[in-house]
DNA sequence: CGCGTGATAGAAAAGCCTTTCTACGGGCTC
DNA sequence: GAGCCCGTAGAAAGGCTTTTCTATCACGCG
């Protein structure tokens, strides 16, 4: 039912082959029969089956983005990133939901292998455990392969035997300095809401938390981290449960901005001023951060850029391995001050 | 470079038809055999190549999904819908951002054909200028001959003749219902915050605003409109000049909950409270809507819903052109009370 | 004992485009 | 006027898998 090329040809008087010049303009085609061919083009509607061509060249022009969740705004601007560097590149993105499942991760990863896909770039926390890491790199050995150029962006390399270039981004930095800022503001009993459990982001992010108290000899109390996951319904029952508990704190720190959402949310139900009684962090400056009241501090991530960097390092000259690192910046707002006195 | 299915029948001692008939297995194939052939498809660790499949199925188990913004929270949750649902028919979802461009939706329109793309599902508002109507329709005609499934997805049909499945949104009737709401409440001055003009959904909810004020008998006063796009920054700005303008009002109604976010932030500036002293209301119940402090009364659209409706319309028995219409429902939270006395 | 039958496997064609190789005219040079 | 080269176009192969059609083998039955 759809039209071939070869129709096209039967309708322009051609051969295939002249038509196949006359789209690509790769070889010399004489004015006259070129307009011919164009006519019955339009005339047909026609459009070149990618499928076929990719046959032949071993490539599609297609980028695959795998993710947690695109509607989650961390990722929704890596991936806004990405589309608009591929598209410069004249390559069409493929955005995969894994829901956070190693299993559909994979799923996705062979989709993508077996549609000769130019790049496929994994974004976000990836699982800590060891079987995990095996598969991933499994994986990423089988992309090459296949011609498939791999980046990795938000999650450390699966290892040193993994091919594949990598976007880091700094969390342990980030994490210390934004816990610096609430020290320096003042306060000491802090309250650390993570992300979820077994994630490098996660870790990373309590590390550098642990690591900035360590330095300045503020004792970390383990009853004030609550453990939740990257949504303002984990920072409201993370706060809620502190709170129930009796916790003494001045601080709240978040995994990022939708739990400090969610913290502040439960704060303001339980009667706490936000920044006066209690002073609220988040991280990633999502576009979320200036819509909660008050304007949340938080640590500015530049996802689209990483976005972007992701594309230049999976098609630019192919030095094996490069890692990137993107830094971070504290960005103060109105949701941290000076604990109130006593 | 890549694994062949050719290879691997070389290497489990068999022919090719066999391998694709272990692979799909859609055929008897003896255990012993078989066992053979998964080792060897192992061993090489062999993915199918997935054009030279779709060449013979003239079919891709691809959905492309085109929308102005993936990180929109608006065309995020949709997608997520979409993705859900795609994905249990096992089929893979393409985003693709147009950012709002016509050229650019055609574009990918074409690319999405060229690869046999089983279904295309535009999402969002459309311009609302003939020329663009009559483009989209010759390439929704174009879209049947390939076998590609059309459904436009919170827009209206292009047209009588147009082919293809829709799942509008009542925007209009929601539109209508929250300024009821308004109206209720005892507010008469109320400023109207518009979406991107010549759009579709901006041109809709406008619609249903001024029925329903015209409804209860209150005159619309167009200095209260002010045009502005889907952002923080234009509910931001337009609110500004309201204010600057020495405008008179009660309650901002705006045309989606950013904008709303944008409104609220920017009365606080100026010192206006709401809603004591000034109503807001949005309109899609984002998640932003509960972060915004008071918690915005909007119009609830069940985005996920509607995702799945467009996949459900798309694979589902084929009647021609089917619509269906989405309701919608105002959800009171915070941000919305009776005017001031006087 | 020959042949039909069922189970399994192979051969070959089809599907659509690109690209190399070949062919054909015509103008130019000597 | 003969030989060449250039510009242009066609023929045909190649790329990878699926699927139809055919072949083989073992077995059982008449």
């Amino acid at each position: 039912m759809p039209v071939t090329l070869v129709e096209v040809a039967a309708r322009a008087g051609v051969s295939p082959a002249t038509v196949s010049r006359v789209l690509n303009g790769n070889y010399p085609v004489a004015e006259s029969t070129r307009q011919r061919v164009e006519k019955a083009v339009r005339e047909l509607d026609y459009v070149v089956n990618a499928h076929a061509r990719a046959l032949l060249h071993a490539t599609s022009g297609i980028v695959g983005v795998v993710l947690n969740d695109a509607s989650d705004p961390f990722f929704a601007g890596i991936a806004r990133g990405i589309q608009g560097a591929a598209a410069e590149t004249s390559r069409l993105s493929v955005i995969c939901n894994s829901e956070g499942d190693a299993e559909q991760e994979f799923a996705f990863l062979d989709l993508l292998r077996g549609h000769r896909a130019d790049a496929v770039i994994l974004v976000g926390a990836a699982p800590e455990d060891e079987e995990y890491r095996a598969a991933a790199t499994t994986r990423a050995k089988g992309m090459l392969t296949t011609g498939t150029r791999m980046v990795l962006c938000g999650r450390p390399s699966p290892g040193e035997d993994a091919p594949g270039h990598v976007v880091e981004i700094d969390n342990e930095g980030g994490s210390a300095a934004i816990t610096r800022h609430l020290v320096e503001l003042g306060h000491r009993r802090i309250a650390y809401v993570t992300g979820p459990d077994g994630r490098t982001t996660t870790t990373a992010r309590l590390a550098g938390f642990r690591r900035a108290l360590a330095d300045f000899g503020v004792e970390a109390d383990e009853n004030l981290v609550v453990h939740g996951d990257f949504s303002r319904q984990a920072g409201r029952e993370a706060v809620e449960r502190l709170l129930a508990a009796g916790r003494d704190f001045t601080a709240v720190l978040a995994a990022n901005d939708l739990v400090a959402a969610g913290a502040v949310s439960a704060l303001r139900a339980a009667g706490r001023s936000v920044p006066d009684d209690v002073s609220v962090a988040g991280y990633d400056n999502l576009p979320t951060a200036v819509d909660v009241w008050p304007n949340l501090t938080t640590v500015h991530v530049p996802l689209e850029e990483i976005g972007r960097k992701a594309i230049e390092l999976a098609f630019g000259p192919a030095d094996p391995q490069t890692v990137v690192t993107i830094p971070t910046a504290v960005v103060v707002r109105d949701s941290t001050a000076a604990p109130a006195a006593g």
